[in-house]
DNA sequence: AGCACGCCGACT
DNA sequence: GTCGGCGTGCTC
């Protein structure tokens, strides 16, 4: 075997191991070519990353051999150089092996299909086959705004940030970008992505309408592994010439690749949360840079870190890496909603509901209006407890409380699952007086159907009230259904968490209310704010979204915040629906505090036995970094519990890395990686079940 | 991570 | 006498 194969496969994260091991051939194997390889005694699905000559001295050398490449899937064209470039990027920046990006990057059947199995599946597609369709005509002509946006992506090289308040038909561009590109090159792609599954099936819809089903897949982990396998196939092969997918797609293999959509570009979920913790949003600006492709990121709320980048030139500023556009105003629907914000230190003590968004709620259902109420707490109440010990219902496995869910009875940790059901009396002192304390989105609509059982909607039937959050829509199909009955105006008023507050288009919601969101304004994680402000602005954007339906009730579009801090500024400049004054305040706190996007920061997270083992990883790991290049410009803070700092019994800490350059960071982590490896076999390493590195972590 | 080998308790 | 508990060690 002349030949040395250099395979990237799917080592643990944690062995000595390489990632791209060696193997035997009696022929070079072209880079991106997928073959089957022996892994101890198993065989598994690698990535050929490099192929060579053997020297005679190696080929000399006893202890060289090497097992040969058992079979090479060559049914199937290699993966392209700038996929794999974008593989070792992401494993390089994000601190992770290249086979397991690789592999986590491709459909998961591939992985247990034969040679032949391929082949045959192959041969099948090429069959049914069809010409993709240019797409029929937009039935619309964009307005000033989205006109003038697309011409600047015509003319531009960007990466765009698409700043469009909700309603401006953000969707619209994207539609008109893809079809000005399809019409352009019969082999062109695009890619758009966004953050939730429950997204993809109203986008897909549009874009099949637009383009014809043939020439759009999906790829979401919503999927059955056949269904993406098709998509896969189908996007590697050019057949596909559109791929809609969730954070996972930005890892689609795509030869004609020529535009990339994020939507939604501000969206925590773009941020993988296991395994390798990447960002897809930001690895979808590299790619888009590494194949000339165009990105453009889509928001009503960018992320500070998208804001800041686009911002303009200004004396001795030399501005952002991305071209800022505009389209501030809403298409067919009405003015954004009327902020109204009830001072609850005003209130009544312990009022849920102020009476007068009781009372605007009330017209509403008068008129046969829907109104919707935001929680973000689901449950009945986040805690139990007893009035005569205090005995709380504290999780036994985490350092949580378990959540009362009075629907089943059941007392349920959200972190561990640990379910139980709800005991008669206080397990400690036996006594019957345990009450519930707070409220969650179960106990909300228990009580609005109280408070409006003697209302009569405008057919004299009954008021409906309707919750949506993940108990409610576990079952398959769930959510689809609430929804509907949502749209068929068969709810008066819809309770739920931020499930309900992205993305879905109601027609006839006239008001929203934010319930309790101080939670997130004295948070400790820096970006809570910035969260809240996005999703209040999102809710808000629900309100209203139909001018004409608005017109012909008379009615107007409110969104009610109850707070405790109604001179708050993030909750002023919401009330003037003002996105850039919230960003301008945020970045000049984050600025002056040396925060992202002003430093570039990382996480080491260690989990053990003990918090005290956990910490004496970290501060172990932490003192072997003192001589590492970079380590001068990178400011290490001591170990510290997470928030929740146990869970299923597993005691978890974390270390800050923070850096004003990325470069500095970036060299340091890669030079410690092999420390932290060692670390394990030390008594300081000693009890710690795993630690991981987070790159850009989205909370701290 | 798999998947082996390896050395001690209750069973056809 | 075996079947199987999961402790540690290796995978080009």
């Amino acid at each position: 075997m002349p030949w040395r194969i250099d395979v990237a496969v799917q080592t643990p994260a944690h062995s000595a191991l390489g990632d791209v091991l060696s193997y035997g051939g009696d022929a070079p194997l072209p880079a991106g070519t997928l073959v089957r390889v022996p892994l101890g005694r198993r065989e598994v699905l690698g990535v050929v990353w490099h192929a060579e000559a053997r020297t005679a001295e190696e080929l000399a050398a006893p202890d060289l051999a090497l097992k040969p490449v058992a079979a090479a899937l060559d049914a199937l064209a290699p993966l392209g150089p700038a996929w794999r470039d974008l593989v070792a990027f992401a494993g390089r920046y994000y601190q992770r092996s290249i086979g397991e990006i690789a592999l986590a990057a491709l459909p998961p059947q591939l992985r247990d299909l034969s040679t032949v199995q391929l082949a045959r599946r192959l041969k099948r597609k090429a069959a049914d086959e069809a010409a993709a369709d240019t797409g029929t005509p937009s039935p619309v002509e964009p307005s000033p705004e989205q006109a003038a946006a697309l011409a600047r992506i015509e003319a531009e090289e960007g990466p765009f940030l698409l700043a469009g308040s909700t309603g401006s038909g953000k969707t619209e561009v994207y539609l008109r970008c893809v079809a000005a590109l399809l019409a352009r090159s019969p082999e062109a792609q695009a890619l758009v992505m966004v953050p939730e599954i429950n997204l993809t099936p109203q986008l897909e819809a549009r874009f099949k309408a637009r383009f014809g089903a043939q020439a759009v897949v999906s790829l979401h982990s919503g999927m059955t592994n056949p269904q993406r396998l098709a998509s896969w196939l189908a996007a590697h092969a050019g057949a596909a010439r559109i791929v809609l997918g969730t954070r996972m797609a930005v890892f689609a293999s795509m030869p004609g690749l020529a535009l990339i959509v994020v939507d939604e570009e501000h969206d925590p979920s773009y941020k993988q949360q296991e395994g390798a913790r990447y960002s897809a949003r930001d690895l979808a600006v590299w790619r888009g840079h590494r194949e000339k492709a165009k990105v453009i990121l889509g928001s009503a709320t960018p992320s500070l870190e998208s804001w800041h980048q686009s911002r303009p030139a200004a004396d001795g500023d030399p501005g952002g890496r991305y071209v800022r556009l505009a389209m501030p105003s809403r298409i067919g629907a009405g003015e954004l909603p009327t902020v109204r914000l009830v001072d609850m230190t005003l209130q009544p003590a312990k009022t849920v509901l102020s009476a007068k968004l009781l009372d605007a709620i009330g017209q509403r259902i008068a008129r046969g209006e829907q109104s919707m109420i935001f929680l973000n707490r689901r449950g009945y109440a986040p805690v139990l407890a007893c009035g005569d010990c205090g005995w709380k219902s504290e999780c036994p496995h985490c350092s949580a409380y378990r959540v009362f869910h009075k629907i089943d009875r059941t007392l349920r940790c959200h972190h561990c699952g640990h379910t139980e059901r709800v005991p008669r009396a206080c397990p400690v002192c036996g006594n019957l007086d345990i009450a519930p304390v707070g409220r969650g989105t179960e106990r909300l609509e228990e009580h609005l159907a109280e408070l409006f059982s003697a209302v009569k909607r405008p057919d004299g039937s009954a008021v409906s009230i309707a919750r949506i959050d993940a108990d409610s829509t576990k079952k398959q199909g769930a959510l689809e259904s609430q929804l509907a009955a949502v749209h068929a105006g068969e709810v008066d008023v819809l309770v739920g968490t931020q499930m309900i507050a992205k993305g879905h288009d109601f027609r006839r919601i006239t008001l929203v209310a934010a319930v309790n969101p101080d939670g997130a304004l004295f948070s400790s994680d820096f970006r809570a704010p910035e969260r809240l402000f996005s999703l209040l602005m999102q809710s808000a954007g629900r309100a209203g979204r139909d001018a004409a339906y608005l017109a012909t009730q008379g009615s107007t579009a409110e969104m009610w915040i109850q707070t405790h801090h109604a001179e708050h500024p993030l909750f002023q400049a919401l009330r003037r629906h003002d996105y850039p004054a919230f960003a301008a305040q945020q970045l000049e706190e984050r600025q002056a505090a040396a925060m992202p996007p002003f430093a570039y920061q990382a996480l080491v997270r260690a989990d053990a036995r003990t918090q005290e083992a956990a910490q004496a990883f970290l501060n172990a790991a932490s003192a072997a970094a003192d001589g590492l290049e970079g380590a001068a410009q990178v400011m290490r803070y001591p170990a510290v519990p997470l928030a929740i700092q146990r869970v299923a019994n597993v005691e978890r800490a974390q270390m800050l890395l923070e850096s004003h350059s990325r470069a500095a960071l970036q060299r340091m982590l890669a030079l410690w990686q092999p420390q932290l490896h060692a670390l394990r076999r030390t008594p300081e390493g000693k009890g710690v079940i795993r630690w991981l590195v987070d790159v850009d972590p989205q909370g701290i």
